[in-house]
DNA sequence: ATCATATTTTAGGCTATTCTAATTTTTTGT
DNA sequence: ACAAAAAATTAGAATAGCCTAAAATATGAT
């Protein structure tokens, strides 16, 4: 097992996590502006986790960042952290949905092994976050997903809200307002090629939402059966 | 209002105002060993607190060390959150008398404003700790005490468990299968001067416990009236 | 008052993390 | 294929903490 991993450590993995999620290995400069830092930072930092007893990254010069599987299990680890501090500051503390994500960022560098299964515990052991994230279980088991990003559905198709991007404050309180939240069913009215528009209905829901590329591309849906009728 | 204080920085005024308290100023010495630095890295980081825009310590060469105003609030600050979290990780996740103290020490540096109001809420807004300790209001004022140590107390005096050393697992696993907890009435029944042993009987016990002075000096108790007769 | 012992401070270094500026490598457009 | 643009890397430096070893200062015992 290896020892302590700093802060700066556990971001940097659990963003390249992130990131190579969708595109595979991911470039330096991703992973600065996600990170708020400068490539020459990532560089360095790179370079020292790949050098490591175990390595927790895997990288050869100019060609792109991945996780080794050390580094995989310890990004997992910060994830499943992040995700059941964001539910216990809901669930006991009365924190609001947009609110969690800043504080969770801080605590899910310090809490104990101990701190984690205690709150796991007081929440029944979760398999869901707030925002519809699945939960990386104790063993860090990550289950395979399906979902897709609303972005690239087209009209007709059904779908259920999964999971919304947890770290835009506003966005989240817009999207609680329209009622797009984890669980909610949706059909798709249309979708317009030009402006990059999807609108859609809330099932049980007479108002339609129009919603832009940059906020679908923020958020995972499970597709249902395709609508009867055209 | 000043900054972001460092971890480091905080457990430095931590440690130097609770030092303060017994003894006035203290020595870079003292400071070194209960933070477990050298007292080189004493004296440097000293140096920096004191040379601050609004300084947080008052120092000069040689002359042992104390806080200023701010370096006061700011470690009322670090205490309310230490205590405050104590009681919940007891009271809210379930941990022992003995475990909150380390989880408690971390993350005391890390929550937030808010984390600490939602805290105090849900606990009831609390004036003593898990172990009986004062806990500074939101405002950061401390009560004053009129407690003493145990190993002040003499044959037939009464008193009260107030507070016990919170940083020492053992000696609160012991002090708990005692009943020695906070809250807790007894009579001394003697004292030996020749190895600062305390011989006690806690009210409705037929027990009777030795204590020595390393223990007794960790545990701060009220003085009720004397027993009667003797 | 003086010398031995204690304590405190200085000096010089190390690590982790970040930055800026300069350089190198890769990609891309033609 | 080759120049221009984009991306990545190196080099050099800063900061916060910490350390060890050496020097300075206090203390206190006779």
């Amino acid at each position: 097992m290896t020892g302590h991993l700093t802060d700066a450590v556990e971001d940097y993995l659990k963003t390249i996590y992130k990131l190579s999620c969708s595109r595979g290995r991911v470039g330096t400069g991703l992973i600065a502006e996600t990170l708020g830092v400068t490539p020459a930072s990532v560089t360095d930092m790179v370079q020292r986790l790949s050098g490591e007893d175990p390595p927790l990254l895997d990288y050869a010069k100019h060609q792109g960042v991945a996780l080794t599987e050390g580094g995989r299990k310890a990004a997992l680890e910060t994830i499943r952290r992040h995700r059941l501090l964001e539910l216990f500051l809901h669930q006991v503390l009365g924190y609001s949905w947009d609110q969690v994500h800043v504080e969770a960022d801080r605590l899910e560098h310090v809490i104990s092994e101990e701190f984690e299964e205690r709150v796991a515990e007081v929440l029944g052991n979760p398999r869901r976050g707030l925002h519809g994230e699945p939960i990386p279980s104790p063993g860090l088991e990550m289950p395979d997903r399906e979902d897709r990003y609303l972005l690239e559905m087209r009209p007709n198709q059904r779908g259920i809200v999964q999971e919304v991007n947890d770290d835009d404050p506003g966005l989240l309180r817009f999207l609680e307002s329209q009622g797009i939240v984890p669980g909610a069913g949706f059909v798709v009215l249309d979708y317009s090629a030009y402006d990059d528009n999807l609108r859609l209905r809330l099932d049980g829901s007479e108002a339609e939402i129009v919603l832009g590329a940059s906020i679908t591309g923020q958020i995972l849906v499970e597709i249902a059966e395709p609508q009867a009728g055209a």
